[in-house]
DNA sequence: GTCTATAATAGGATAGAC
DNA sequence: GTCTATCCTATTATAGAC
């Protein structure tokens, strides 16, 4: 992660929405050339090390996507106003729910090179949004499992809204974090 | 599924292993021959359809356990029985959380040309779960959403158990699901 | 940085003998 | 039902010119 062209960190966003959709193994080079517009040549030369790579750049946006949101959240004053701009990140995240994560997404894989970066993201996750729930009122020592309940229910809720095909239980979990006071 | 041989059988078990283990595209034609001790034309015997086939043949498997489980559940007399039988088929089904949940695992695809199936299974499975909670003495109107509810904590709960290595999450849904009287 | 070309392998699937 | 052999395609990855 050290240089960081432009061309280089769209091309990553553009890996990432392929990964979300088709995790690790159902992305084939094929597909992640023809979603960032780039040749082979051009995805090894910002990727050297070619998947797997990808998939570890995919998880750095995402953690990106993370701390930004904890600082959004964090800048608010009420836990109310809190609880309120975290469920709006999460919904653009995840598109309504449309969208699948990253993290479901590449935790179903064959060899998962990028393991560790997986287990990195989740865990900062849950981090995080043990802080906000903390900041917003929960007792501190809950916080935690609170935390990682509320991080698995929105991972089972996007697995049920897209194989249902259906926003409602997406949404439900949504509405959950909004009165979790 | 009209010819039922005892071969075929236990072919559609470790089938199913290795689907709840590597995803429907990391499963290669090798992992499924391995798994099963079949060579790729014995595979195509059992399953003309080549991989699809084995992956509605999982489907079909695992549909058969959430019925056997159904009926168990609804065998017992009091609630606070039931609900225990069913944590306990929860947790010998997914092995403590180390074992993934197929539908899980076949929703992070690429094609899916098993699509249907899978979204039959778990609309089959939210279907038996409302009844066991309905049984159980949850509201009627109430019971589908808190069925997707516990459905969706399984999922998530079984994707933070694999990637964090802690069976903890996954014991506190089942843990809730004991106390959901 | 991007191109063309190609390597080298693994993928799913089939044919035909037994 | 199982075996060996094989086909064809897609796969990841690399080489070298520009």
């Amino acid at each position: 992660m050290a240089t960081r062209t432009r061309g280089r960190d769209q091309a990553v966003e553009r890996v990432t929405e392929v990964f979300r959709a088709r995790g690790y193994d159902g992305a084939a080079l094929s597909d992640l050339s023809e979603a960032t517009g780039l040749g082979r040549s051009s995805l090894y030369h910002y990727f050297p090390g070619g998947k797997a790579d990808m998939a570890r750049a995919s998880l750095g946006l995402v953690s990106g996507w993370i701390d930004a949101l904890e600082a959004e959240v964090l800048a608010l004053s009420t836990p109310a106003r809190r609880l309120e701009r975290l469920a709006r990140g999460l919904d653009e995240i995840y598109a309504g729910g449309r969208t699948p994560c990253l993290i479901g997404a590449l935790s179903v894989s064959a060899a998962a090179p990028f393991e560790d970066d997986l287990t990195r993201v989740l865990r900062r996750s849950t981090e995080v949004l043990s802080i906000i729930l903390t900041e917003a009122g929960a007792p501190p020592d809950a916080a935690r499992t609170r935390a990682e309940d509320a991080i698995g229910a929105i991972q089972g809720a996007l697995i049920l809204t897209r194989v249902l095909d259906d926003p409602a239980p997406f949404e439900r979990v949504l509405a959950a974090i909004r009165t979790a006071a």
